[in-house]
DNA sequence: GCCAACGTTGGC
DNA sequence: GCCAACGTTGGC
């Protein structure tokens, strides 16, 4: 059974229409520990929300994991990780962070409890609410 | 632009 | 190994 993530990143920087774009990209740049903890835990077949972080503040779509994590060829430091993406699908409806944290079924979630996290594991009840939040 | 919450660095 | 100082992230 796939695991289900979430991914942050600031649009500005790379955004999911990006990555739409590109087909796939490498998720690399992730230095925090935990995030890379989380990292290493996933798997091929695994899917991800992509937050966008800044002024959207908002889940915007859905990626999958289409490799094991891998030691980041770019990086020196052995201890990060990469993994590699492809596009599932764009939500409908973005779901917005304030939508997140007006609900308290969210409360124990990670994006709302340890907002500084750029990669976090979501609980299945989790993904599934925020799937109907976002129209799919 | 501010600042809370963390993480990191470096002196001791 | 502790912790003060500093840097960073990301929400507001």
């Amino acid at each position: 059974m796939p695991a289900y993530w979430l991914l942050k990143t600031e649009p500005g920087e790379y955004s999911f229409d990006q990555l739409v774009v590109d087909r796939r990209t490498v998720w690399d740049g992730v230095a925090n520990n935990l995030a890379l903890k989380y990292l290493r835990n996933m798997k091929v077949g695994d899917k991800a929300f992509i937050y966008h972080t800044g002024t959207e503040r908002a889940i915007v779509g859905i990626a999958e994991i289409i490799s094991n994590p891998y030691r980041d060829p770019e990086s020196k430091d052995p201890k990060r990780v990469v993994v590699n993406l492809k596009p599932d699908r764009k939500l409908p409806y973005p779901v917005p962070l304030s939508e997140i944290k007006n609900n308290k079924t969210f409360k124990d979630f990670d994006l709302v409890k340890l907002s500084r996290l750029s990669v976090m594991p979501v609980k299945n009840v989790y993904w599934h609410i925020i799937l109907g939040m976002g129209g799919l």
